[in-house]
DNA sequence: GAACGATACGGAGCACTGTTCCGCTTTGTC
DNA sequence: GACAAAGCGGAACAGTGCTCCGTATCGTTC
């Protein structure tokens, strides 16, 4: 087995948590390593220890949030009055999720940075969620049978980019209508 | 009236824009200014002086064929079926544009790098275009009519972003079903 | 509680990029 | 040919990601 963790090591990670969701807010997802570590009050190699990847740190700083967008997944299935409800529902509460965070939609798309790892997290977590929503809403004859999980939840992430940059903008208007177009004619 | 302009003045912006145009290809338009300036073999202040911001070049390069799709619309909506069918074969082209340029439809969200210059001359450029496609498929009945051009030009845009990067993401189909989103129910 | 190996830390340093600035060159004109 | 204006090149500066290694701290063992 693994030998413990030191305690300063422990009390680090926790520091740099609260570190990095404070500068966040306040710079974003893309916010120098550097703001970060001088926020926490440690050296960059600290930083990179703990997590290799930019997206290792973002990953564990909204864990929490994912996990309950996860959850809320199944709850809103057996409490909504049709799948499909239930779909906009959650669907809207991954908006919520993205939109708060400056600048996380864009980071998800992110081919260039190392960002694979938080595509793949948030794939691996919220995807199948999500997939069990649409089979649902299928099921019900509510909407079409050939979207799958991926595409949709990448291009909700896609609209939501730059949501704070032109008040004109509003995702959700969007969102909204491709759902409008997901689901089948003359029920 | 201002004086003409020099003769290798001229001539370097002739060479600067073929030079853009292929390195856009070759390495997206986030391409460095510095390898840019090898391609053109010029200095990086040259470039800088013909076009102060990323953006004016990237206009520059493409102009010809944001004009083309521009002049296509009008073109679309006397030769289609209806004007809804014209909004999507107009989209066609408009998705065509951006998918063709590594990272174009990406660089015309950014709202950190001054792409805002960009973003305002396609605004300008095909904002009316898409307005009068639109303002047509509502009068025929086709479509809802609260949606406007930019949001509706921006959203694609955000849906085109990365398309490369992931063989399972096909942004047509996502803009296919927004389209479909867009129509009214029971004719 | 002293000594010591393992673990973690800090930040200087390198690589790469955007952007500016200014001495030098070329051009067009008289 | 001379001269001012226009244009050019690239060194230099600033901001960023990421690595590397000498140093400090921790936990354990005696």
């Amino acid at each position: 087995m693994p030998p413990r963790k030191r305690a300063d090591a422990v009390r680090n990670e926790q520091t740099l948590l609260t570190a990095a969701a404070e500068v966040f807010v306040r710079s974003g997802v893309d916010a120098p390593i550097r703001e970060i570590a001088a926020e926490a009050g440690v050296g960059m190699g600290t930083i990179y220890r703990h997590f290799p990847t930019r997206a290792d740190l973002v990953v564990a700083v909204y864990r929490h949030q994912v996990e309950a967008c996860a959850e809320a997944g199944p709850v809103l299935l057996s409490t909504s009055d049709s799948p499909f409800a239930a779909l906009r529902a959650w669907i809207d509460l991954f908006v919520d999720f993205l939109v708060t965070k400056h600048g996380l939609a864009g980071a998800m798309q992110s081919d260039s940075s190392g960002f694979q790892s938080l595509h793949e997290y948030f794939l691996d977590r919220l995807g199948p969620v999500c997939e069990s929503l649409l089979s649902a809403a299928v099921e019900a004859g509510e909407i079409r049978d050939d979207v799958r999980p991926f595409e949709l939840m990448r291009g909700i992430g896609n609209l939501c980019i730059g949501r704070d940059d032109d008040p004109r903008y509003d995702p959700r208007r969007l969102i909204s209508l491709l759902l409008n177009g997901l689901t089948v004619r003359r029920p």
